[in-house]
DNA sequence: TCCATATATCGAAATATACCGATATACCGG
DNA sequence: CCGGTATATCGGTATATTTCGATATATGGA
């Protein structure tokens, strides 16, 4: 868990959207029926809900993924990325150890 | 308390590494002896430990007290800079709350 | 095998950040 | 008021980030 990834992944308010997002799925449009019982959201989801380019978001996620906020499985030509809770919490433990003093 | 402005603060190490040392005045040279009842730190003491240039230092430390986590207090020709603990706490607070479920 | 769809990667332009040295400002002691 | 010291601000260069459109890759279906 490298904290200056994790910083710097998180230094931009659209990828924390996204974070924020991934918390419950119904920000989403309903998954397709064959999808069903995956975890995740597809990247074209993300897209339509951040309104930035496909590649942007695309990108976004490597950032997110690279820090370990998020995981990605691929099902067949679809990326589904989800949330990684246990990162997400022990990146904010991390960073509250370092800088607070109590 | 901007998080979005905090997150910018911290997003470089030697900022971070800047907070954790004045967690403990004693990373740094002892004060001058009219200075011993003030709180915080000079800006050349904490330029000699980062070891930047000083108005590299000097803006670093405005940007930590433009984002509220660090406080500031002129005395003659110095200016003590500390850690505004309660800002530190608030700000790692708010991130927790803003991106973990729990 | 060929096409359409979903995602990833590449290359580029605009903007922001990391630093620096030089200079300005503020303050102190004489 | 003057020189010296501490800090802040300015202007610049190098590098990184944001964001895009174009293109490459992977996959699934006719």
């Amino acid at each position: 868990m490298d904290i200056t990834k994790t910083l710097a992944a998180l230094n931009n308010p659209v990828r924390r959207q996204i974070l924020v997002w991934l918390k419950d799925r119904s920000n989403f449009p309903p998954a397709l029926a064959e999808h069903a019982d995956l975890e995740g959201v597809c990247v074209a989801y993300i897209q339509a809900k951040a309104a930035l380019s496909q590649s942007t978001i695309s990108s976004y996620m490597g950032l997110l993924k690279d820090a370990g906020l998020v995981t990605s499985e691929r099902h067949g030509q679809w990326t589904f990325y989800a949330r990684n809770e246990a990162a997400i919490e022990a990146a904010m433990t991390a960073l509250t150890r370092e800088l607070t003093k109590s």
